[in-house]
DNA sequence: GCCAGTAGTGTAAACGATTACATTTTATTT
DNA sequence: AAATAAAATGTAATCGTTTACACTACTGGC
């Protein structure tokens, strides 16, 4: 591999030349700029990030750190959080942390080790007080879960609003008896569950079950099924992520149920599979495009500028109402 | 941040005794180790990987480049690369690119220049053919998908014979005109042709139809709906990946025909959804777990030994037989 | 008590770029 | 044509490690 030396050599310049030729500055004269450039070409010389980086004390590398790659809204996320990176020139290190905060900060120092630029981070609940002493040190922007660190950057999802919305919809279809499943490792789930009891509470109704369980979908399965195997079962399941709903969604299909009549389903989170089931998936559906592409660039900017006072940009989700919550029967004339 | 010189002041030693504790030699006295140690934990040390990598020509992160995270596939390879890479203190960087072979030889360069240690790719067909010159540079496993350079290691599935086992199984439970729908992109799309044909010339029969169109979900749909439209439609559909599947799905459902009474479906790959829609999808799952961790094992011994003669591990998918491909009436008695 | 061998440590040169500062070349003014 | 300013380039220090080599201080054998 050439260094920059052997630019420099070939064409009968210093290396501080060849670096201003890369660096693009304007205090070179337009010939020598041309002759660095072709002896590049030439030598088909690439300079050494590694090396830059030492020396510049920067990278282009930034940390995408999440539960687990595999939840349909952080493989949506992680794609576009990839997209927008790789437009500016940065490469994307990714991990994954089970919602356990070891990993959590056990990947949070790999990234600072690695000089990472900064990070996005959608952490656990217990993780959140010690957030503040990594992001005085990295620049950090947190995704999907509200951290009560007020110096932070987020991009979350007015979650309230969605799950009152999603309730509300619930209600105005005929169903009463409602039964929520919440995530428990963040506070997504929560904030979930508050607009899920305002709705509730505004119809005069109390939820018929509450239950904040670790967000898999075995949790999801298990815990339906007991709900479902109550004398008085719910007539409609809220979930608050597609991890749940799909559990659910199995419980009730093992349990032989007919979704809506028996008992209604709706979630969070556009999944390859909730348009093909049969009956559809009512849920709210993220805008995870704009949620990436959103924190990469205020991650940039953070970069850019680590004094700027720090945003909060939340998004609003987008009710998709499908079959999994048609209106009641008795309702719908 | 505290730099080695600062703990070899502290610990009164000379870096070079800082770098040979943290590098685990044992030309160090014991009492030393600990006082260095002592220093590090104070001071609250961590070792600049930038700097170690220059030096060293070394580094800790592998480079992982796949068409698509979002693919169902790649996802959960991804997720076992992760795992992986991080039990031996790699981090993985990644990478999309779309089945664009002008991204796949930039993010081979981009990777080449963050100096990875290795690169686990999934490479576009067109592409195979350029991976020889990079392969000399950075260490290359190759999954999914079959290149002919003799010289890399790759991990893969024997697409073919998993190819002829789910067009027997069709042939079996009675279907007979069988439309295919090959990915076109890379050479598991063809092999898993090449097993499709040769059940079905071993039953003397020829595919009823066969198309290669680009893997994606929108492409699935139209190909079957052009398929189901046709005056005389196939019994049943044959998809070679997940993505392929959900469209050709959603095509039957939209042309309110029943699975498998009017046509069967099968395909490729175990997703959330595939057991979860009625009814369920006939697939070849893929041990995806699997291959993620041998590629990364096989990386990390070539990494150790370039000179290392190459190899291929071959990999049997798992035939689950679900609804979607059940025996025909006339069949099954 | 001397020598060889070994264990433990230190010194200083890399790794490949960037960049502050010094210097040379070119352009502009008088 | 000299003086001055501006533009272009070069020199060398630097980023934070690792590591080849040199050195010192022991150990044991004779």
């Amino acid at each position: 591999m050439p260094d920059i030396k052997d630019v420099a050599n070939a064409a009968g310049v210093s290396t501080a030349t060849v670096s201003r030729v890369l660096a693009g500055s304007t205090r070179v004269k337009e010939e020598t700029r041309l002759r660095v450039l072709s002896a590049i070409e030439q030598l088909n010389y690439r300079p050494n990030l590694v090396a830059r980086s030492l020396r510049s004390q920067k990278s282009a590398r930034i940390g995408l750190v999440v539960s687990d790659i595999r939840n349909p809204f952080f493989t949506s996320i992680s794609r576009a959080v990839e997209d927008a990176a790789y437009e500016q020139g940065y490469s994307v290190l990714l991990c994954n942390t089970d919602e356990n905060p070891e990993k959590e900060e056990l990947y949070l120092k790999v990234l600072h080790d690695e000089s990472v630029a900064g990070v996005i981070f959608s952490p656990t609940q217990q993780f959140s007080a010690r957030l503040s002493s990594f992001e005085s040190q990295i620049p950090i922007v947190v995704i999907d879960r509200a951290v009560n660190a007020s110096s932070i950057d987020m991009v979350l999802l007015d979650n309230a609003a969605a799950g009152y919305e999603l309730t509300v919809h619930l209600l105005q279809n005929g169903y009463r008896k409602l039964a929520g499943l919440f995530g428990n490792a963040s506070t997504t789930g929560r904030e979930r569950n508050r607009g899920f009891r305002q709705a509730l509470e505004e119809h005069q109704l109390r939820p018929w079950s509450e239950q904040f369980i670790p967000p898999r979908i075995q949790q999801g399965y298990e815990t339906t099924l007991a709900l479902l195997d109550q004398p008085d079962r719910p007539d409609a399941i809220f979930t608050s992520n597609s991890l749940l709903t799909a559990g659910a969604f199995q419980a009730i299909r093992d349990r032989r149920l007919k979704v809506p009549d028996d008992v209604a389903l709706v979630g969070f989170d556009e999944t390859t599979w909730g348009a093909l089931v049969e009956p559809p998936i009512t849920l709210i559906a993220q805008p995870t495009e704009e949620i990436g592409r959103t924190a990469t660039e205020l991650l940039f900017q953070r970069i850019a500028d680590p004094s700027r006072s720090p945003r909060t940009v939340i998004l609003k989700g987008k009710l998709i109402a499908r079959g999994s919550s048609a209106p009641r029967p008795s309702f719908s004339a």
